[in-house]
RNA sequence: CGGAGCGUGGCGCAGCUUGGUAGCGCGCCUGCUUUGGGAGCAGGAUGCCGGAGGUUCGAAUCCUCUCGCUCCGACCA
């Protein structure tokens, strides 16, 4: 490909409206223009990076025995009525009529889709398990699209479904498909890891996300510096194995704090320490008031009240809802003498006495709170998010939290669609039963974003070469001469006869705005052809990444090439 | 949804406070020179100043409405 006659509109500023720099670079390096919020157009030198991607994501999906299809994006309401989800997934799901007033909505994933086909089709035992996924347009009408590709509203996705006879098949299924997304990621020479997560509004029981390690994610990953347990904190368990202090139990005490209301200003007031103070959340879970407990220096971790409690919604009280709860403005809520029914209190809370709490009154805050003996504790529970200084639950190592970004998601689905949706086989017995069904995602548009998030530097982006639009560029200095040009053509038609895709940056531009222009779109390998150094008759050659130059001579190109390509290739793991 | 901000040639911005008929840098086109890290000179093209309404002799500028975009928040006991 000749630079020349191909599109890549590089720009030396980026948009105003660009915040990330996945997103600036991605516009910046003529891969993507924005239509409207949250929607993108992919200009040729990024469909190229998109559909490298695809092609890996095609090949590891299809060597794990699943099958590529391809369902519609308008979809018809009815469906989701049957799921149920037309009343759960809330305004994230674009909905219209069509000319004949009926339901549509367009697809922000297919789990309807699929199960309605396959329970048309699938009648016996003998035809399970399967395994279907497309690589298709998904779109979600996300409350606020942002950081471009990163969380955009219409984004290209891989989405599969694996229908079981059994639990044992399903759980076969997940762990093949949890394997093709190692084996795919680390095709992509990514850093990553897969995480414990929780299974989140698609439902199932337990899950697993796989996250590109990069600074600006917006997941917070528990990793442990030991062993491979890492979970999204939104998860991480938090072991508690303390012993009670044994300290005496003083008298409960009453004191005025007037206008005293956060942890610090009641920790500042009363001189204590904010992990001497029993924070009480008051939140309403499907409605009902509950209260939950954890130390002044904690944060609580509402999932795991939502799953303690099996609920669906956990939602921090109003104003209002605390003042009728505990009978005081919002600051002074506390354990004892809560009029609240259902307390939950994090166990770290079990071992200590004497606590500083809020009184239920106003300005008033109580000393020397012990729970067993003053208030009524329905569970002590892990309710808190784990924090830098606490220790793997599995090992007991050190836990360290990086950021990550998701671009993959393995669920198990169990028999929620199969029983809602009445998909159904006969088993060897002539027995009805729901099929088992698990889903499994990645974000094909996403993983190219996550990957200049985690690949890039003050320059532009550095691509991996499996992301990579091109494998090779080759810059062509002195355009005009018809040496130089010979040889161009000369070298690239050797490097794509070993199968490497090659740019050729002939374009009538100055060196200075090919060098920018080079290590802005990132190309993993730039060669450098100019008079200058075919005189010497080399070809000048510079890793990207590392931005060490090489020579290779032009007697002897193809071998020191293969060479050359393999160093830079081993320095991203490949 | 709540809060804040921004819409002016392709991109980045100034002009708006104090109304007088639009400007800068980059990019683009032509020519000459230049050619190893975003060249120089000369010439040139490109704006319904987001849209609608209003005030005014006159509106990019003031007022009202509207559309679009961006950011922040939704951990507070």
């Amino acid at each position: 490909m000749y630079w020349s006659r191909y599109y890549i509109p590089t720009l030396k500023e980026a948009p105003s409206d660009a915040e990330v720099v996945s997103h600036k670079l991605m516009t910046r390096a003529g891969m993507i223009r924005k239509l409207t919020a949250g929607v993108y157009s992919y200009l040729p030198f990024g469909l190229r990076s998109i559909n490298k991607v695809a092609q890996i994501v095609r090949e590891e999906m299809d060597r794990a025995g699943a099958m590529e299809l391809m369902m519609p994006t308008v979809q018809p309401g009815d469906l989701w009525k049957e799921s149920g989800r037309w009343e759960q997934y809330g305004k994230e799901l674009l909905r219209f009529k069509d000319r004949h007033e009926r339901e549509c909505c367009l697809g922000p994933t297919h789990e309807e889709v699929i199960t309605d086909l396959l329970r048309g089709e699938v009648r016996s035992y003998k035809q399970l398990p399967l395994n279907m996924y497309q690589i298709q347009t998904k779109f979600r009408d996300e409350i606020r699209p942002r950081f471009g590709l990163m969380r955009g509203r219409e984004f290209l996705m891989k989405d599969a479904y694996s229908f079981d006879r059994d639990d044992a098949g399903a759980e076969a299924s997940y762990r093949a498909m949890y394997e093709a997304y190692k084996r795919i990621f680390s095709r992509l020479a990514l850093r990553f890891r897969a995480v414990e997560a929780d299974s989140g509004s698609i439902g199932g029981s337990f899950s697993h996300e796989f996250m590109v390690l990069a600074q600006t994610g917006e997941d917070v990953i528990a990793a442990c510096t030991a062993c491979d347990y890492a979970a999204n904190v939104e998860r991480a368990e938090v072991r508690f194995e303390g012993a009670p202090d044994g300290a005496e139990q003083l008298p409960l005490q009453a004191v005025d704090t007037p206008g005293v209301h956060s942890i610090e200003e009641v920790a500042a007031f009363l001189n204590v320490e904010p992990c001497r103070i029993i924070k009480t959340l008051l939140l309403s879970v499907d409605g009902k008031p509950v209260a939950a407990l954890v130390r002044g220096d904690r944060e609580l971790n509402p999932l795991k009240v939502k799953n303690r409690l099996d609920a669906t919604t956990v939602e921090f009280a109003t104003p209002e809802q605390v003042a009728a709860w505990s009978g005081a403005p919002v600051g002074f809520a506390g354990p004892s003498g809560l009029g609240v029914e259902t307390i939950l209190a994090d166990l770290e809370l079990q071992a200590g006495s004497n606590w500083v709490a809020g009184a239920n009154r106003a300005d008033t805050h109580n000393l020397n709170v012990n729970l067993p003996r003053d208030a009524r504790i329905t569970a002590y529970a892990d309710l808190r998010l784990i924090t830098e200084s606490d220790y793997c639950p599995r090992c007991g190592a050190a836990i360290e939290l990086p950021r990550g970004i998701e671009v993959g998601h393995v669920f198990k689905l169990g028999l929620k669609y199969s029983k809602a949706m009445n998909a159904v086989f006969l088993d060897e017995n002539g027995k009805e039963r729901h099929m088992v069904m698990g889903c499994y995602g990645i974000g094909v548009t996403r993983v190219v974003a996550a990957c200049i998030e985690q690949n890039h530097d003050a320059d532009g982006i550095v691509f991996p070469p499996p992301v990579s639009p091109f494998d090779v560029l080759l810059l062509s200095l002195d355009g005009k001469s018809e040496e130089v040009n010979a040889k161009a053509a000369e070298l690239h038609g050797l490097m794509a006869g070993q199968g490497l895709d090659v740019l050729v940056d002939d374009r009538d531009e100055r060196p200075g705005v090919k060098f920018k222009d080079a290590d802005l779109i990132g190309v993993p390998l730039q060669l450098v052809l100019g008079s200058k150094s075919m005189g010497r008759g080399v070809v000048e050659a510079k890793d990207r990444r590392s931005g060490e130059k090489a020579e290779l001579s032009m007697e002897n190109f193809a071998a020191e090439f293969a060479a050359w390509k393999k160093t830079v290739y081993a320095g991203w793991g490949m």
